[in-house]
RNA sequence: GGAGAGAUGGCAGAGUGGUCGAAUGCGCCUGACUCGAAAUCAGGUGUGCCCUUACGGGUACCGGGGGUUCGAAUCCCUCUCUCUCCGCCA
């Protein structure tokens, strides 16, 4: 959410974010609102103030007397009446959160202008399909890829998009994983393991709710979501809290399975590896004071880039235009890796600024040693990495004549060996 | 799963339906005393929202939601969470 002030006090401001996102809001009548719901609180409040002075006579006063029991009589209309105008004035209030809730956060002045996906910005590249191998091929054709990465028995089990990893390939998710959290570790990132499921409130403070709900898998007796990212319980660590800014900048990562039912997805790009219901994914976050935000953001992008080297995966990172940044970012990259067989970039991670829209959702703040009041933190995430992508354009692109995939380096520790085997 | 107890400010802990945003203690901040510190003394010390250029004013909040009442921290209903005991269990 936008801070409702500068609504009311720059509303050109919030009219350019909408119009650099792209998107269609009637700002107008978000505007008209605001006029209805304040002058609604105010008419309210001073109906309040009327019963507390009462209040205040009625207990100087003996109870029984003849002035007590007009004031009495006299209160009765008044409490029938803000009764009335709360009634209406909470009808008001929640069309207004509603449609406030609707204002998109404003994109920074470095994002680039732009309609949609093919005007990102190529912001940085590093090696390229030259470096990959020769003998490169879709994962999913490489000869002997269903017995460790068994998608027919997961669609028995579960369903589409549910593959058991079996083997090497179990091992070498697990590799990643660890490789992942233990270098987001070295980076400063304390390792956190967090609960996967997760209730209505920590979904509604990162925006998932109301509007996503076809997004997470639900449980059924107890109104729980599965998290579609570790980001969801992450954020909602310090929700409603007040922090000492000494604490500032906290480094979090955490490794969760993600689910995400996609809900309307299916058709492109979702074979083999590239668009899972259930993956792994290590996710970085950061709290962080408002003037640090900017310089964070680029350092944990670094170090989601650092990943990829480490693996001497080929990737490119975009910066977003206006049109194709998200609902409640004010600047991303992404992260893509190339995956030689397919001959595409895949995303493998999504690193953003927040500023304060979901810490002004989620209420995260700290006490400002400045001024004494608290202020709401600014809030940076990114996938340091998502595992299944990663995975394919390891597989494909360290594909070798024998049939086998050479492990890179950094890796071998974790998996045990310096090649895989499909045999 | 069964039985019981509880939830009040940063913490501890009072609170009779009315003058309770809430005693008291601790903590914290400022000042006095001191060369300095401790101790002592005096004052201050929550959060959100609305109005106001400002000074300031108003209103809400005693786990969440609902109800009774002219008036609720206090009474009623309901939900959540915490603790204790029992059962089950990786």
């Amino acid at each position: 959410m936008i801070d409702p002030k500068l609504l009311r006090e720059s509303p050109d401001t919030v009219r350019a974010a909408i119009a650099k996102k792209h998107l269609q809001v009637d700002l107008d009548a978000v505007l008209a609102l605001d006029a209805q719901w304040r002058s609604q609180l105010a008419e309210v409040e001073s109906l309040r103030a009327k019963q507390k002075a009462a209040n205040n006579e009625m207990a100087a006063a003996k109870k029984g007397t003849p002035e007590f029991l007009a004031k009495v009589q006299e209160m009765r209309a008044v409490a029938a009446q803000v009764r009335d105008k709360e009634a209406q004035l909470t009808e008001t209030e929640a069309k207004w959160k509603s449609a406030m809730l609707t204002l998109p956060n404003i994109p920074h002045s470095s994002v680039p202008e732009g309609a949609g996906a093919d005007e990102n910005v190529v912001h940085a590249t590093n090696g390229s399909n030259e470096v990959v191998s020769a003998h490169a091929k879709a994962h999913w054709d490489i000869p002997g890829f269903e017995k460790l990465f068994d998608f027919g028995r997961g669609s028995k089990v579960t369903g589409a998009g549910f593959p058991f990893y079996v083997g090497d390939g179990a091992r070498l998710v697990r590799a990643l994983i660890q490789f992942f959290l233990d270098e987001g570790g070295k980076a400063g990132y304390q390792e956190v393991n967090p609960p996967i499921v997760v209730n209505a409130a920590s979904a509604t403070a990162v925006g998932q709710l109301p509007d996503k709900e076809g997004m997470m898998y639900q449980t059924v007796e107890d109104q729980f979501y599965l998290v579609p990212t570790a980001e969801t319980p992450l954020t909602n660590f310090y929700r409603d809290e007040i922090l000492d800014e000494a604490v500032l900048p906290v480094f979090r990562c955490a490794y969760t399975p993600c689910f995400r039912r996609e809900a309307g997805s299916h058709g492109k790009d979702v074979r083999g590896l590239n668009r899972l219901h259930q993956f792994d994914k290590v996710e970085l976050l950061k709290w962080v004071h408002p003037t640090r935000s900017y310089d964070e953001l680029e350092s944990l992008r670094n170090h989601a880039e650092s990943l990829l080297q480490k693996l001497e995966l080929p990737y490119r990172v975009l910066l977003m235009c206006g049109g194709d940044l998200g609902f409640s970012q004010s600047k991303k990259y992404d992260l893509e890796v190339w995956s030689g067989g397919q001959k595409r970039w895949l995303e493998v991670s999504s690193c953003s600024n927040f500023e304060t829209f979901q810490a002004r959702r989620a209420q995260i703040r700290f006490r400002s040693k400045e001024s004494g009041k608290p202020e709401l933190v600014h809030t940076i995430n990114g996938s340091g990495l998502a595992v299944p992508r990663v995975l394919s354009a390891l597989l494909e692109n360290n594909l070798q004549a024998d049939g086998t995939v050479r492990i890179p380096a950094a890796l071998v520790p974790y998996f045990g060996k310096a090649t895989l085997s499909f045999q």
